[in-house]
RNA sequence: GCGCUCGUAGCUCAGCCGGAUAGAGCAGCCGCCUCCUAAGCGGCAGGUCGCAGGUUCAACUCCUGCCGAGCGCGCCA
């Protein structure tokens, strides 16, 4: 529509130019947009007020001018110059009212784009180190994520979702060494736990596991794991260091055994991870092994290409890339003085992977902590010979939870954090993904826990879902009150459905596509939730104002149409952002235990 | 110190690529259930868009400076 209303007004122009009325020495840029105001019709350009300084006359004149000029369209029933010098169009009824058969026909594929040209992503998120189970923290870029992947694919990109697994650095051995720890002390040892290892519960539980598998073959002396290792920091040591000392130890003593309760621990959280990302509706199409870079050639690969380039040096005895001469801040280690390769030469060698899987663009979501690594791996990009700009990085501002006024703070080491499997079990994950999604992911945001457990009207989510479910109902009741549904009948009668909530719920019904194509555009998911909470506040305000279950045949068929139609699309957005689309829904007013 | 992000109603936030009287929700006040779920609807009140300049026909939106808040700056992962 907008195309078609852009070639009006280069029409009207042309005319205007051919009799000599105006000159214009640039052809303009038309911008049409949607009407923020519906009295001012359904789309507007200002055309006039853009081109008033090359033809120096005043804007509405111009306009007039333009409007005067243009040809008529069947498609358009009014079109106004108004006072600072827009141009107003409004569309015919008919016009309007073809969303919702639009709706009806195309059903849950109704709202999808080709912007994406079937163009091949990725979308690498959460991908938080397998040390632990995933907390609130980790849960906005999972729901962020999880979002923006079904918008690009509904907009027409081709979208890999990947995991990437931290499954080789540090802080997995000092993982497998903790549960080794905690096993020994279930097999009756007694031994002093270092500050630095991993103290929740679930390494107890793991270690359980360990033992039911091996029973007491993995006991060693105890005094054997802290030979020769340093002071720990509660003993006026370097906590660091000591951890350190201790997973050597557990590694020499445990031989090929160690391997075997590394593998346990990593398969145990994983799987604990993938469980809960299920239940929030999160799905990965491939969990990306760090370890397997390491084992196959890509991080030397990686290396290689840089040498080759000459974009790295030597000094300290460590290798260096010159990731400043790239842009960024400063020079980066690729592997150490000890031969170690850093965690920075992995993410170059799956930077480098993306790229050979001939993925038109790699997108990242970090949390906002990671900003540094927007300008090393642009810089690595380059470096390695691909475009920057199909690197694509989105940061996710931190959540602050709150229960009321009471603000959390979280450590995932000290184990004092709340998981995100409690926060699914607390408010569910209706409520959850919506809370996570609702403001842009750029902005800080607070996240309150009662609230979002409150089945009540100041609960966002409930709201939207409540009108869904509404419709439901009526549709369930029809039969009961002998009032057939019949689409055809209600698609021959839509031009009844002209009262103002009724043009207001069309309205917003038409806007569902743009929304999805904007949201794909900029990565702005919360849109969609903006979109969905207005599209539920047009719809409570009809359902008060306009009866559905109406004895006049015709007008109930329309009503009923514009019912369903409000439904497809209020299923199908809160899809997107991994809310389900309940079809009953009951207060608990009348709950006597309250 | 350097870099990134942010500052809009009492609170939490929308406001798209600059556009026509700055919008919601909550909290406050006042109304609406013999009627399709009151998890709803209607109304009132609430603002110098942090401050100061600049660009523009037009600035909450873009630029600069200042004030204020948060985060990041290891041969850590």
């Amino acid at each position: 529509m907008i195309g078609h209303i852009q070639e009006l007004i280069e029409n009207a122009l042309e005319h205007l130019v051919q009799r000599d009325e105006i000159e214009l020495e640039t052809t303009p840029d038309i911008q049409v947009e949607r009407a923020r105001n519906p009295e001012h019709g359904d789309y507007a350009s200002n055309i006039a007020m853009v081109i008033q300084k090359q033809l120096k006359k005043p804007p509405l004149e111009i306009a007039e001018k333009i409007v005067k000029a243009m040809n008529e369209s069947k498609h358009i029933s009014h079109v106004e110059a108004v006072k600072p010098g827009f141009i107003n169009f409004s569309l015919t009824n008919q016009c309007r009212l073809q969303v919702i058969k639009k709706i009806l026909d195309r059903k849950e594929d109704y709202g999808s784009n080709d912007i994406g040209k079937n163009q091949h992503v990725t979308v690498e998120f959460v991908s938080a180190n397998p040390t632990g189970p995933l907390h609130v923290g980790h849960g906005r870029g999972a729901a962020y994520g999880s979002s923006l992947v079904n918008v690009l694919k509904k907009s027409g990109y081709q979208v890999h979702a990947e995991y990437y697994v931290n499954d080789n650095g540090r802080q997995m051995d000092i993982l497998a060494t903790s549960v080794w720890l905690r096993y020994l002390e279930l097999c009756g040892d007694q031994l002093r736990f270092p500050d630095n290892g991993y103290q929740g519960d679930y390494i107890v539980d793991i270690a359980r596991k360990v033992r039911a598998k091996f029973g007491d073959d993995l006991r060693v002396e105890v005094n054997q794991i802290f030979d020769q290792v340093s002071k720990d920091e509660s003993q006026g040591g370097d906590k660091e260091s000591h951890i350190d000392d201790v997973v050597q130890n557990t590694k020499n003593l445990l031989n090929d055994n160690y391997a075997k309760v590394f593998k346990i621990a990593l398969k145990q959280i994983l799987g604990g991870i993938k469980d809960d990302l299920e239940d929030f509706n999160v799905y990965f199409d491939e969990w990306f092994s760090e370890k397997k870079l390491h084992e196959s050639d890509w991080i030397d690969r990686a290396m290689q290409r840089l040498k080759d380039g000459d974009h790295v040096f030597k000094k300290d005895g460590a290798w260096w890339f010159n990731a400043s001469y790239f842009g960024d801040d400063k020079d980066r280690v690729l592997m150490r003085e000890n031969g170690q390769k850093t965690y920075f030469a992995s993410d170059v060698a799956y930077l480098m992977n993306k790229m050979e899987r001939g993925f038109d663009r790699a997108i990242y979501i970090f949390g906002a902590d990671h900003h540094g690594y927007i300008g090393r791996l642009k810089a690595a990009a380059k470096a390695l010979g691909y475009d920057p700009e199909k690197v694509d990085i989105q940061l996710v501002q931190f959540a602050n939870l709150f229960k009321g006024k009471e603000k959390f703070k979280m450590s995932t080491r000290s184990g004092s954090f709340i998981t995100l499997k409690t926060l699914i079990d607390e408010v569910g994950t209706d409520a959850a993904r919506y809370f996570y999604v609702m403001r842009s992911h750029d902005q800080h945001l607070d996240f309150d826990l009662e609230l979002a457990k409150s089945q009540t009207k100041d609960n966002p989510v409930f709201y939207i879902q409540y009108a869904h479910a509404r419709i439901c109902s009526v549709f369930r009741q029809l039969d009961a009150q002998n009032m057939p549904y019949n689409e055809e009948i209600g698609n021959v009668n839509l031009k009844l459905l002209d009262t103002d909530h009724e043009k207001a719920l069309i309205r917003q019904l038409s806007m569902y596509a743009e929304t999805i194509a904007k949201a794909a555009v900029s990565y702005q998911v919360n849109t969609i939730a903006n979109y969905l909470k207005d599209l539920a506040q047009a719809f409570h305000q009809f359902y008060a104002h306009c009866k559905v279950q109406g004895n006049n045949e015709d007008l109930r068929n329309a009503r009923l149409n514009l019912c369903s139609a409000t439904r497809y699309i209020l299923a199908d957005g809160l899809a997107l952002i991994g809310s389900s689309a309940p079809t009953e829904m009951h207060s608990e007013d009348f709950d006597y235990n309250d």
